[in-house]
RNA sequence: GGGGUGGUAGUUCAGUUGGUUAGAACGCCUGCCUGUCACGCAGGAGGUCGCGGGUUCGAGUCCCGUCCAUCCCGCCA
């Protein structure tokens, strides 16, 4: 036709098969509920969200690839049934069916073994690593998933940053060149400004809005929220929403809530008026502090002012949850852009108030910062680690990590996460034999490739990009698993079933 | 483990202060239409209003319980 489309003219017709009416409509993009979508998953493939999903996830894997072996990297396969390290998130277990009682365990990643890739010489690893994990689910999880799995041997955190920065600006430029690259080079910020600044460890920088620390303004204040959180350690952070003024009791009371889900205890407010500071916590601060707190926030007639006042990270994130909601609530967040940005210098332990004790924010095997060493003994709560987390329009594409390959720094790390010798043995013997052979200093990293299929197509969630997804408990609902199975397969594997079967 | 929202036709939803035969759109079925392409026209089938109990002359609507779905927090690289 002279449109260039093609017209058939049809001489014959035979039907080669016939078919129900499908349980939704395929060529239609109208919402259906996910249970029915994941039931009849091979149907919502057929419709184009989906079936154009699959294809690009093809194009953006092929791609990676591709560049990566050009690159001089190696495709290296590593085992799916390893041993179990009760350390981080649980495991799926496969019992073994000639030693009774014993397990395999599903890979939640690759981690050690690249690590021993690199004692074994290859020295530019790369893996589409299918991972496991045993968790509750949520939007951007899913029990299984697949995660670029890169490990570099004699390199710095910048080598491996450099590597995943030109790889993903070739990326986003070939397959998404309508997207906007919103920092070329990435943006680098350290976890402390990320959490200062923008109140999240994957800060969404699409928009700016930072966040201001304004404790030295309040200190003495007679509100007592604000003065009682410092002298306790805590601080007050400030967050300027321009033309927030207009906002309405119920649209504060929205924006509250927010704050409180991320465990703030309140989200104070000033509103800054052509007639001057109003509402909110105005009545409780002295003139010199409103136009201090003015200052500090920059707020013009119109704007106001949010507070919160808590531990830092509280504090910090709570507040940074309100700033991403008026980012949104505003239509600040330009859709089309990709703001790519490192965190670094992540904290290298955390206190984990549940077990009492300091653990890993990474894993035991993340190397401190040469110049933090020193506070290992005494403070170790204040260092900072070789660790990396790439972000994506404020989601965290995935993180990665210089390891130790010293024996004695290893030993001290253990040391302080109260891993005993014969603990560490008995977890990791396998990964501290193989460093006595001589180990090479080593990073990498891993990035969610779900996530960032997810994200280039603008799908809300991993479900989107994946053929055969499980839903938010873990379910197979088109293949109905998990599924019970006759006793005696299972009394085979020495696994007892205590559930009574019912009659 | 905790919280928010929801459950009405195959699908997505509406359903007033409780009131006769529970509606719409799309889909499906039958017939008509020789240029359609989200075709059109005429007609039709299809519902235990998640489940159980209660209040009431009367419950999709109100109350209690329960199950399920969904989103979030905790958890989790």
């Amino acid at each position: 036709m002279e449109t260039g489309e093609i017209e058939v003219l049809v001489t014959k017709a035979v039907i080669l098969n016939t078919a129900k009416t499908p349980p939704f409509e395929v060529d239609q993009d109208k919402e259906v509920g996910e249970d029915i979508r994941l039931k009849y998953r091979y149907i919502d493939l057929r419709r184009e969200r989906l079936h154009k999903n699959i294809v690009n996830r093809h194009k953006i894997f092929n791609f990676i690839r591709e560049y990566l072996n050009k690159s001089g990297f190696l495709d290296i396969e590593t085992p799916m049934m390893i041993k179990g390290t009760p350390e981080g998130s649980r495991e799926y277990l496969v019992p073994s069916r000639l030693f009774p009682g014993h397990f395999y365990v599903l890979p939640q990643s690759p981690q050690q073994l690249k690590q021993l890739l690199m004692i074994s010489s290859f020295d530019k690893y790369y893996q589409m690593a299918r991972c496991f994990r045993d968790e509750d689910q949520r939007g951007d999880r899913q029990p299984e998933f697949t995660q670029l799995d890169i490990e570099m041997s004699f390199v710095h955190e910048d080598d491996v940053m450099q590597v995943i920065e030109d790889l993903m600006i070739a990326l986003s430029k070939e397959l998404y060149p309508e997207r906007k690259i919103q920092f070329e080079p990435f943006k680098k910020l350290s976890w402390y400004d990320a959490m200062n600044n923008y109140g999240s460890d994957k800060p969404d920088l699409r928009f700016e809005m930072p966040l201001v620390d304004i404790s030295n303004v309040v200190t003495n204040c007679e509100f007592k929220v604000f003065s009682g959180t410092i002298q306790q350690g805590g601080k007050v952070k400030a967050l300027k929403v321009n033309g927030g003024a207009r906002f309405t009791r119920k649209e504060i009371d929205e924006l509250e809530e927010i704050a409180k889900t991320y465990r703030a205890k309140g989200l104070a407010y000033i509103k800054y008026t052509n007639s001057g500071p109003d509402g909110g916590i105005t009545k409780f601060l002295k003139e010199d502090e409103l136009t201090k707190i003015r200052e500090h926030t920059n707020a013009q007639d119109g704007d106001i002012v949010f507070f919160a006042a808590d531990k830092f990270q509280v504090a910090c994130e709570s507040l940074g949850q309100v700033r991403l909601a008026c980012g949104k609530k505003l239509d600040l967040i330009d859709e089309d852009k990709l703001c790519y940005l490192w965190i670094t210098n992540f904290p290298m332990f955390h206190w984990n108030a549940e077990e009492q004790q300091i653990s890993a924010e990474h894993h035991p095997f993340t190397h401190p910062l040469e110049e933090d060493l020193e506070l290992l003994d005494k403070n170790p709560e204040k260092v900072r680690a070789y660790a990396y987390d790439l972000v994506l329009n404020g989601v965290e594409l995935g993180g990665g990590s210089i390891r130790i390959h010293e024996p004695q720094l290893q030993s001290k790390i253990f040391d302080i996460l109260k891993i005993s010798p014969e603990d560490a043995d008995k977890r990791f013997g396998h990964l501290l034999r193989a460093f006595e052979y001589g180990a090479p200093p080593h990073g990498g990293i891993a990035l969610g490739m779900d996530r960032i299929v997810m994200l280039f197509e603008k799908e809300p969630n991993i479900r989107e990009v994946m053929a055969f997804p499980k839903d938010q408990k873990a379910r197979d609902l088109m293949l109905d698993a998990p599924s019970e199975l006759p006793l005696d397969q299972v009394a085979e594997m020495h696994v007892e079933v205590r559930k009574p079967k019912k009659a």
